[in-house]
DNA sequence: AAAAAAC
């Protein structure tokens, strides 16, 4: 095991600092002070605390319309680590200076709702650790899972949480959500992202990328020495910014970071389109450090001024190679270059996804600095723990044969599971359009199958009620379009039918991987028909990929089809995921793999051993 | 051609 992590992370952050052509201030790690060392003794904290606002207190001008002084460093401005630990102390008693002091002012904590319910005992949660620890669980299914990186410094993988070491509050609500190894996308990209690298990271569905870049981010903020929570005006400054491409997601995210951030005094946000505004301003209103949102909702509170992204340090895009894609490329642009936003390479830019095609990658590229590229996984491939079917179905025959399979899971179910009824297997059946998802629900309940649906015709209300009647049990069945098919982590999803395969294979592996998440196995089932000749080639080769049994006709459709329904075309090879700097340097004799790595490299392909426990809930993805 | 994302 390595000594010293943090010390690694301290030099490399102080070759940044010094390496760092850009002259604004990026946190300097080296000043860091692990929460538990802190002491209240903050000489600094006197400078002009203006009021309180719903518990939060802003700093900078309340009133009229002077610029916001946004610099980080500044004496009246400053408001130090330890303030923001102890959150809210002195708060009433108007810029007293010592906020260590919990019991005497208004603890923020105090009031904060807890996101993991009444499973708050941390002396149980620490049994229940050991005990899952030491049961031997199914870690060898991810022994060999391949790994890729390239840039400059990349700093070595952690083993475990304890090296990461994210301070006692984030460790607690690490123990808290139940992790007991960090996922081998964790293990990579925390140290990595914690170094301040930007960073652009691929991993499989399910393998908990949400955490990855949200414990950096949370993590970040709090140790940010002169990071501030600012308001002026109505509009208010966070410090990071997570966006998805779906309202769900978007929602998903935000439950997850805060839990990851509970008790830390850093507020996490979201904002997305369909809902109400008017509580979303409010909610703002109060302070935020992260804002989670959509797209559209976010250029809409960009253009009422009511969010600025002036001081943004920290921007994640989750799916991000959907976000950059056709349909969301233009918006995002928008958000990242001509909505004030620090450049890259003054803000961290993490992008994290399960798939990359080779040209998201290239235009991703305007949107970082120096990044590092993490593959973990057979990348664009699925995990090993789905297990994937494809039958010949006519386009006719395809309801019946959905039928048929309900049946026959239904039976099977009763027979195999006594606890069926308590813990429900879900299907997820994925259609091509929103019509036929709401002709298809309405067919199935006709025939005895409670279904409901998701999808983009439905009001956000409808969506959200269709997703809580499905995870409940109520609804075994949903049927959804392309929105359900990235990111969402719906437990117990025990089988997901392509009722309709999509065209793009990189929508065949989010899709599937709605099932088979965190260490449990899953089944997928395609209908495959002849209007799905151009996904045949990059089926038959994805499946076998992933040692999936490959029926010989689809073989045979696949040696005639031409190549497509791949805008990723892999070069073939177990490891298709690769850095597209690396592609297109060879012949150009240039090196990024590992290059310029002082001693601590480790890139290129490395096979490295690591898992989570199954049962674990969060949002893998 | 369809899906998603603001009012």
């Amino acid at each position: 095991m390595r000594t010293s992590w943090a010390d690694s992370v301290s030099n490399s952050a102080a070759e940044i600092a010094i390496s760092d052509k850009n002259s604004l201030p990026r946190p300097t790690r080296s000043t860091y002070v692990p929460p538990h060392l802190r002491s209240g003794s903050i000489s600094d904290l006197s400078g002009p605390v203006s009021g309180t606002n719903g518990g939060s207190r802003w700093i900078g001008s309340d009133g009229g319309g002077t610029k916001p002084e946004l610099r980080r460093q500044g004496q009246g401005n400053s408001y130090a680590t330890a303030g923001r630990d102890n959150a809210g102390g002195g708060g009433g008693g108007g810029g007293g200076g010592v906020r260590n002091n919990r019991s005497g002012g208004w603890d923020r904590r105090e009031r904060e709702v807890n996101p993991f319910g009444n499973d708050d005992k941390i002396d149980d949660i620490k049994q229940n650790f050991s005990e899952q620890e030491n049961s031997g669980i199914n870690f060898d299914a991810y022994e060999d899972i391949p790994v890729e990186v390239s840039g400059e410094n990349v700093p070595p993988p952690v083993n475990t949480f304890a090296e990461i070491d994210l301070g006692e509050i984030l460790n607690q609500n690490i123990r808290r959500c139940k992790y007991v190894r960090p996922t081998p996308v964790q293990r990579h990209a925390i140290p990595i992202a914690l170094a301040g690298k930007d960073l652009m990271a691929c991993a499989q569905t399910g393998s908990g990328k949400t955490a990855a870049f949200c414990f950096p981010i949370i993590s970040g903020i709090m140790r940010e020495p002169y990071a501030q929570r600012t308001r002026v005006g109505r509009t208010v400054y966070p410090l990071g910014l997570i966006l998805s491409p779906t309202r769900e997601l978007s929602c998903q995210i935000h439950d997850e970071a805060k839990k990851f951030s509970y008790q830390t005094g850093v507020k996490v946000v979201v904002a997305y389109g369909g809902a109400p505004i008017n509580q979303q301003l409010r909610e703002l209103e109060r302070g935020v450090d992260i804002l989670v949102a959509t797209p559209g909702r976010l250029v809409d509170l960009l253009e009422r001024a009511r969010v600025s992204l002036q001081a943004i340090r920290y921007l994640a895009l989750d799916e991000a190679d959907r976000m950059l894609d056709m349909g969301f490329e233009p918006q995002i642009r928008k958000i990242v270059e001509q909505m004030n936003m620090p450049n890259r390479g003054v803000r961290q830019t993490m992008l994290f996804s399960a798939t990359f095609p080779r040209e998201i990658q290239r235009l991703a590229s305007d949107f970082l600095s120096n990044h590092i590229f993490l593959a973990v996984g057979r990348v664009g491939s699925s995990t090993d723990l789905i297990v994937q079917r494809v039958e010949f179905v006519l386009e006719s025959d395809k309801r019946s044969h959905l039928m048929d399979l309900l049946h026959a899971q239904r039976e099977n179910g009763n027979h195999g599971k006594v606890s069926l009824t308590l813990q429900q297997a879900l299907t997820l059946v994925f259609v091509e359009t929103k019509k036929g998802a709401d002709s298809l629900e309405h067919w199935l309940c006709m025939n005895g199958f409670p279904s409901t649906t998701i999808h983009g015709d439905r009001t956000q209300q409808e969506r959200e009620l269709a997703l809580r009647s499905f995870k409940s049990g109520k609804t075994p069945i949903l049927v959804a379009t392309d929105v359900a098919a990235r990111g969402l982590d719906i437990p117990h999803v025990a089988h997901v039918v392509n009722f309709d395969l999509p065209n793009d294979i990189d929508d065949y592996v989010h899709r599937i991987g709605r099932t088979g998440r965190a260490g449990k196995t899953g089944l997928a089932t395609a209908f495959f028909n002849e209007s799905n000749l151009s996904l045949a080639r990059a089926l038959a080769e994805l499946m076998q990929e992933a040692n999936q049994e490959v029926p010989a006709w689809l073989t045979h459709y696949a040696s005639r089809a031409p190549y497509g329904g791949n805008k990723n075309r892999r070069s073939g090879g177990r490891f298709g995921g690769c850095d597209f700097r690396r592609e297109e340097s060879i012949g150009k004799n240039l090196d990024y793999y590992s290059g310029g790595n002082s001693g601590n490299a480790y890139g290129g392909l490395v096979d490295i051993g690591g898992g989570y426990a199954p049962g674990v809930t969060s949002a893998w993805d």
